[in-house]
DNA sequence: CTTACATATACGCTTTGACAAATATGATTG
DNA sequence: CAATCATATTTGTCAAAGCGTATATGTAAG
């Protein structure tokens, strides 16, 4: 009957209350952004941010992608209108916080000045074109 | 410096992220209802509703007024717009859900019905007036 | 094929939150 | 002011979720 598994709403908000995990959307709103730069800015042991990153992949707001030794990860809108309406507004609300503000910026600046993973080639963001495309 | 004590994102969406809490937002998104009848509709012991009402209220997503014996909750919109943007989103989205419409219909219900209530002059949620104004 | 690196997962611990049962509070009634 | 009713809170228990440390996995480099 139930034609699809009726998207989870409570595991949707769950996965939105936390502070950690707000600021990986956050940082992930443009662009896909590679882990190692979420480590970076977060500040935070990297255990923690891949398990966060995990549960936010369990309940669907994030998708990743393999590349080499690097993993990308993106937003996914959610399949249910309503869902991803929120998401899309939560971001946008995320957007005016000062300190989600400052994140983004360290995200821009890691971007050009990658001190410990530039000399590895680590993958630049693509938030990184506007600010030093040269 | 930061002049208001900066609404809690995170409160706000660990407020959402039970469904139990979900369905009482979804009985109060039209008008203030009494306890009373979310612990008859949602048919779950009276502690358990008042604890989830508490939890609601201290993230500032609901407010109550007290008449008599009897207590009404309502939604509030939280202060910061963003944050009331996506509530409004979220009750919206609750409406299109069957198991939603389920716990309206019986509210609606209940108050032109109210098995156990009307003997005692129990208070009427607003509700009522469309399907039994006379 | 061994090493090194990026990321993920397992483990043990602690905190938080949900629950039921019991009890407290606040208000009305007699 | 005693009894009753509606609602809230406390208490104790259990499960879920967070954390850091240690370790496993998967990929590329030597």
């Amino acid at each position: 009957m139930a034609r699809k598994a009726q998207f989870d709403r409570q595991r949707f908000f769950q996965a939105l209350g936390d502070n950690t995990r707000l600021r990986l959307l956050n940082l992930m709103g443009e662009q896909e952004v590679c882990v190692c730069y979420l480590v970076e800015i977060l500040g935070a042991p990297q255990p923690r941010i891949s398990r966060h990153l995990g549960h936010l992949r369990r309940a669907g707001l994030v998708a990743a992608r393999r590349d080499g030794k690097w993993m990308h990860y993106r937003i996914a809108m959610p399949p249910h209108a309503g869902a991803a309406q929120i998401l899309r507004q939560t971001l946008a609300w995320l957007k005016d916080s000062k300190a989600m503000q400052a994140d983004r910026a360290r995200l821009a600046k890691a971007c050009c000045a990658p001190a410990k993973y530039a000399l590895d080639r680590a993958p630049r963001p693509a938030a990184c074109e506007p600010c030093c495309a040269a």
